[in-house]
DNA sequence: CGCCCCGATGATATGATATAACCCGGGTTA
DNA sequence: TAACCCGGGTTATATCATATCATCGGGGCG
């Protein structure tokens, strides 16, 4: 093995620090961390699941603190929010995390719990054009759907 | 005036009725006085908001008795869940509450706070067809869009 | 230097959303 | 009758999220 695991998510974490210095924000410690722990969950996390193993590190760690990280993550573009789990995920759309984030779709397997995000220009031409017609101006469209993965359907 | 609005609401409620029926389930009392706090509400409403109105028939309501009613509506069609705003609105699709349930998407106002139903075959099919090539099969999609509604753009 | 501002964090409290676990009574049915 | 399911009551707790005020440290500036 030429790489363990940690070494990608180290990697993706300069990353992330890199972006958001180029926005004027700063990945601090707690930031980092979180993102760190989301990255390395594979998966949805809840907010107090977060709050639990960052005790870990800090023993102070509130719940405020949890959520003021997430904020902050999610306006930089470096976690989404599942709403239908009030969940969180690591951003897979590597590098430029900015010109997008508004066309992002998801998929989230109820078999084995994974979420796979998705950019699909049909479906948003399709929200504009169809809210377009009632006269509905969008801001952002929340797109998640739910159903079986293809790993999970092969397995089946 | 031929019509109150009670008139209106109660005639929804048999019709509601008559679909759980048809069905094998029940509308009990419970579950039609939430449905009907939720209809006559015009609008999305919380959990505890229609908790609070519930209590005034019925002093023993508790968080449960409420979320029970609104998983039985929503089995049956008969409400939504909005998950941007943890909130229920009224089905609007008159009439045949079971053949779609699956391709309908929401129209959220932010400054008016409404919330507009639609059926778009076109949105369906571009989830379908996205999800389809990862190989994931969907089984329900949540699809909110955010943004300013048309009158409160005329408004403006 | 001393001052001020501001972003990040700490600390505490509270509000809001949702489910778990257990029991009970009434109706159906084997 | 016994076994069972469904609807509902009761209590407790888990989870999600925000409000408020205090503190601390760095950077700009007189």
């Amino acid at each position: 093995m030429t790489k363990k695991p940690g070494d990608r998510i180290a990697r993706q974490l300069d990353q992330a620090a890199e972006a958001c210095a180029a926005k004027g924000g700063r990945l601090t410690d707690i930031r980092r961390s979180v993102l760190a722990l989301i990255i390395g969950s594979g998966g949805p996390v809840g907010a107090y699941a977060l709050l639990d193993q960052l005790k870990a590190e800090r023993a102070n760690a509130a719940p405020v603190t949890v959520y003021r990280a997430l904020d902050f993550l999610m306006e930089n573009g470096l976690i989404h929010k599942i709403e239908r789990l009030n969940a969180f995920v690591a951003c897979t759309e590597s590098g430029d995390h900015e010109h997008h984030e508004h066309s992002v779709q998801f998929l989230i397997c109820r078999k084995c719990g994974t979420v796979a995000e998705m950019e699909d220009h049909g479906i948003a031409a399709a929200v504009s054009k169809a809210a377009g017609r009632t006269g509905f101006r969008p801001d952002h469209a929340t797109v998640e759907v739910e159903g079986t993965c293809g790993s999970c359907t092969s397995a089946a």
